[in-house]
DNA sequence: AAAGATCGTTAATACGATTTAATTAACAAT
DNA sequence: ATTGTTAATTAAATCGTATTAACGATCTTT
């Protein structure tokens, strides 16, 4: 059964294609008088016609497609995200196309020849790329849009999401109440990592803006891959290793997945209680850090609003020469998995 | 700066047009010289060629798109689907388009749309639509595959969680567990949901096939809605409920969500403990089901094997004209938090 | 040596829309 | 009556590829 096209609107209606398409995309300037309009119209409902965007886009060299890049689903972070994004795309009329690349560089060269062949109209990287030169190449036809952090060698449009400073505001969080053993768990994953090299970059400063010593941080790295499961279970040995030795009081994961791993280990055992030996945090702000009991402290950063912003960014034409580069404003969200330092720390704080 | 075209390779290569499509499409049936091919792909290099997916799909018809409908990305089940789906289409060369409709009618039908204008080989379905004379009609268009129930008025292709056969596994363990009070954890969403449904009924089932009274099964129901996190809300309030009558020695949630949520409800009390006093377990085997502790207990389909075979389907790989309908093997995974019924509970048993 | 058969290549056309420039019709102004 | 202006419509030229039928050249076959 094949398909009506304008040709067939246009003949039926009794005009011409020319008249089928004015109607169709109501093009500006052009007037045309009611009666032919309904009569299109008409044909066109009668026929079921569907424009083809193979045709239009061969004219217009538009596809109203959109190239998403996040490396993985198993992490909820990147499923919002991409949630928030499609949201605002569906209703501009945007699809978005899902590149999912595992972190393995092939699967992302393969993903980037794809969406040039199906030429997008956008790029948004949600994770900083592999790729980057043959990115920067790309941006040149593409427009792309990063949303995670900035980097000065990199001259693309980035929304940052300013890694650094989260770090920051948790690491001066738990200073605040006291805590002077932290700990950072580090889940590796199969690529380097900007964000999560900026995060701990942010708490490292700011235990020395403390006038505190380095050995207060304690990073911990666990050889886990990238599934969620297996993020939230590096988290959960990580944190026995530290039940064991018995030191810490403080725990920072670097992403809230690692830190619901964490408190898992904590909940499951006898003695430790969340947040009264041990205060746990993490970064992100997905819905389990919510979800979870006591809920998760964590960064957020109306990730909803920056999502809004790269698709308008990326879908400007304006031919903007100069790279746009825009930080977020991370907003420390503090819930029931952090408090005071226990008694016996306050006690060594005060002793300093 | 525009990009070349196959003409332009053509002329840089010296050779026709048409010989360029040849070389670039290894087109089946021809011979070419080795040298003419090499003087291709030397000039297709040199101007950094790519086909133009427009013309292509214009002359084919094929728009290597499929089109990915399901509700939301707030429960982890779907993000899942969609990873295993994206990664087998991306091997075929592929790319998925995400549609979320949020059990919304409205957003639903405008994707519908533009998938017919995007011409997308083929649409999968992770849940019932709400249009269904629209699907089955586009369904004479474009192959449709429904991953979700299958259900007799539905002329269309589909792989059946086989939901009512999940909720018999669970509840036939409960009651081999001893458990005679049972509670039916159920979070209302904003549309009907043939899984749930059928989720009820195999637990009825198999209570009634056990010879216990209906009353065996008490089904509580949450007004909330359709994000993760509430879910997992109503889920812990439900549990709330349930905690106060002190009744109940076994709940199953309609999903892992809600059954997380109960979860941390019960790990919240003082003294009630998981599987101890009460077991829970749920359905869909997501990773938090295995990230919580105790491990819950739930039910799984292959969801990676059905993933691929309902992309098989739509891509047509076998020619089949009549509508196929399969059902999954669902299968139990038993874990921690699900044990035998409470003594007192087993002692009312045996009194039977 | 004539007639096929095979190989490597190409000219021409079609796909279905958008867009430019041209055309007609109607009407106002001189 | 002629010209100019505006409104409504259309013919024709693209866009970049795949594909069909045809072509000359070379090689077989009898």
């Amino acid at each position: 059964m094949k398909r009506a096209t304008s040709k067939d609107v246009a003949k039926l209606a009794g005009v011409s294609q020319t008249t089928v398409s004015f109607v169709i995309n109501n093009t500006p300037g052009v007037s045309l008088s009611e009666e032919t309009r309904r009569k299109v119209l008409d044909a066109a409902k009668q026929l079921q016609y569907i424009p083809n965007s193979f045709a239009k886009g061969l004219k217009t060299s538009q596809s109203k497609l959109l190239g998403v890049f996040l490396p993985t689903m198993n992490n909820p972070y990147y499923p919002m995200l991409m949630q928030y994004i499609e949201k605002y795309t569906a209703k501009l009329g945007y699809n978005v196309i899902l590149c999912c690349t595992y972190r393995n560089s092939e699967r992302e060269k393969a993903y980037l020849d794809l969406c040039e062949e199906k030429r997008v109209d956008g790029i948004i990287y949600l994770f900083t790329p592999n790729w980057i030169k043959r990115v920067i190449q790309l941006s040149h036809t593409i427009p792309v849009v990063l949303l995670s952090e900035k980097s000065d060698e990199v001259p693309l449009n980035t929304i940052s999401l300013n890694g650094f400073q989260c770090g920051q505001l948790v690491a001066r969080h738990l200073l605040e109440l006291g805590h002077r053993k932290i700990a950072y768990l580090l889940s590796s994953v199969t690529s380097v990592s900007l964000t999560r090299a900026k995060r701990l970059e942010g708490v490292r400063n700011a235990i020395r803006d403390a006038n505190l010593p380095p050995e207060t941080l304690r990073v911990l790295t666990a050889p886990q891959g990238d599934s969620g499961q297996s993020e939230a279970e590096a988290g959960y040995s990580m944190m026995d290793q530290l039940l064991k030795e018995g030191e810490i009081t403080a725990v920072i994961g670097v992403n809230d997945l690692v830190a619901f791993g964490a408190l898992s280990r904590v909940l499951n055992s006898a003695d430790k209680k969340v947040p009264q030996d041990i205060s746990i945090c993490g970064f992100d702000n997905i819905y389990l850090a919510s979800m979870a009991h006591p809920r998760i402290t964590t960064v957020s950063y109306c990730t909803e609003a920056l999502c809004k912003l790269a698709v308008d960014m990326v879908l400007k034409v304006s031919e903007d020469t100069d790279v746009l580069k825009l930080a977020s404003e991370p907003q420390l969200i503090i819930r029931e998995s952090t408090g005071p330092a226990p008694r016996g720390d306050i006690q060594a704080l005060a002793e300093e």
